[in-house]
DNA sequence: CTGAAAGCGCTAACAC
DNA sequence: GTGTTAGCGCTTTCAG
């Protein structure tokens, strides 16, 4: 029976006295609609497709809870999965994604120009992507890495440092070019040359960071401050600088890309770019609704810019004269 | 026409040339198969739920991550909702999960007692739920967290330390529990009391750990070693006792449940008690898919149990005479 | 406002 | 080994 689903979806047109019929019956019956055959019919599956990195990431992972919490208030449902920036991995991913209909997806390929990847794109599910290059016709929030990392270099050549290491991942992406453009950017704002030599793309395993900053101290003409990518690479950064017999801010200065809890609370506090998970993932959900329930007509693609912010703290200090 | 069907499921009564025929028809329409029809008729969605208390927690978060490899290998695709430790957050998952049909769940309740989310356990969706004492008929992976507590306080106690504190989070489940009772127990065998005023079971903000850190360690009769839990609260842990001006080990030992990356390569090492997320997500797949293809038919409710290993590291010496 | 009827796109059962 | 057929459990349309 029609009323039924009427019921069901809180349509108006039901009569307050069939409206409590089936809600009797429902409650009698411990009847719970089937979601493949609402799905099937509706041609909505209320669920969206999310392709980060990697969840072990903490920064993925503070987003990932944001946007679940956001999204299920919306009656939507995340499918994750971690493409660990393997092309292959995450052309699957698509796939499966396409596969199952979902009304949306959220993504955050590792490789910008993988042709599968942007072929599976370039559907009519709405999506928004996150952080990426990709030059295709969906919505993206972006973060804004370049005025946070400009801001936090010429702290740092304000108090009198010019030997500045930069630690970034190597994946060749879009927030690691964003932050050494911010780098350079911020050196020939100064009308000083930028260290290349100290922009250093390296793994970020614990044991990678904590030999690269160790090797960087030990070298004849070492940094006087570090900026360094990521909650695992900061904290062996830190770890590697107290290995050398250095002191923070009196030896080395050091600031951290991401704020993970544990920088607030060391002594002295680490300086951080930082975002917050929650406006990123407001304005990811706020984008996807739009599309998903089509209240957005327009086909543009539109851009969401949140900005990092720079947080000076204890951490940098003028550098020691030699 | 069912020989579609037949070639796209792989059945096995197929001829070469109907099966070539109708796969060169697939890849000239770009024909992809409706999830939601497939889920409909053949009532089986290949989706697993998964309810964890927070992605945030990288223990969870590598968990996941290790589970979602290995299930999509099989075919399965995972629906994550973090619970939050909330009861009512985690009934409205419990049935989200009921409602889509998963074809099995994964759950990490906050609340081990609460009636709804045991209701919800109660139907013949298979399940398997992680460290959890939960009295239900569903298989279970749970972590032997004894053995190596008892292992790691006996090392303490052998190098001469008395006044050991315990600090784990204050919420009521199963490996809180049993953190505690294998910190007694490890006194007990000892014949030894027990310094209750020593375990501290606290929320786990860095903050909220910094300022009991140092507070013990500022208090008349200070602990001369910690066990503390978590990744974060490990670090809050480093902070507080580089800010009150001790060392480790020289001043204080510390232990550490849960090994993250910087443990090992902190200076010196930090002693842990770790768990293996390859081989738990092993045990929960193994167990979840038996009962998904109903390989395994016994009833009965099984339990795999997997062991955290006691790891001595440099971080532990005897405590300094008084 | 309500009931009847038609399908959504598949798979399973059956006949050939 | 293959084609035909009948639904899976809903939502939507269309009469009434």
């Amino acid at each position: 029976m029609g009323s039924a689903s009427r019921v069901i979806n809180g349509a108006v047109n039901v009569s307050q006295a069939t409206r409590e019929k089936v809600e009797r019956a429902i409650a009698l019956l411990g009847y719970r609609p089937s979601h493949a055959a609402q799905a099937l019919r509706s041609r909505s599956t209320k669920t969206v497709g999310c392709m980060i990195s990697d969840v072990t990431n903490p920064l993925y992972a503070r987003l990932f809870q944001a946007i679940e919490a956001r999204l299920r208030t919306e009656g939507y449902v995340l499918l994750l999965a971690n493409g660990l920036n393997n092309a292959e991995r995450e052309r699957e991913i698509m796939a499966l994604f396409q596969q199952r209909r979902m009304d949306g997806i959220i993504v955050t390929p590792g490789n910008e120009r993988d042709p599968g990847i942007l072929a599976a794109l370039n559907t009519d599910m709405p999506a928004v992507i996150v952080d990426r290059d990709m030059r295709t016709r969906q919505d993206a929030v972006m973060f804004d890495h370049v005025p946070a990392m400009k801001c936090a270099v010429t702290h740092l050549l304000d108090l009198g440092h010019r030997r500045i290491a930069l630690l970034v991942s190597r994946v060749e992406v879009r927030p690691n070019r964003r932050r050494v453009e911010g780098f350079r950017a911020a050196f020939r704002a100064y009308g000083l040359p930028c260290p290349e030599e100290l922009i250093r793309r390296q793994t970020t395993s614990a044991r990678a960071t904590f030999d690269e900053v160790l090797g960087l101290l030990q070298s004849p003409d070492p940094p006087t401050a570090f900026i360094v990518q990521g909650t695992n690479t900061l904290a062996a950064a830190l770890n590697a600088i107290s290995a050398a017999g250095r002191r923070i801010p009196d030896d080395v200065s050091l600031i951290s890309i991401g704020d993970p809890d544990f920088a607030q609370t060391h002594v002295p506090p680490i300086g951080a770019l930082r975002i917050d998970p929650e406006v990123v993932a407001d304005r990811i959900a706020t984008l996807l609704l739009d599309r998903m329930r089509r209240t957005f007509a327009d086909p543009a693609p539109r851009r969401s810019v949140v900005r990092f912010q720079f947080e000076p703290r204890g951490s940098c200090a003028p550098p020691r004269p030699r």
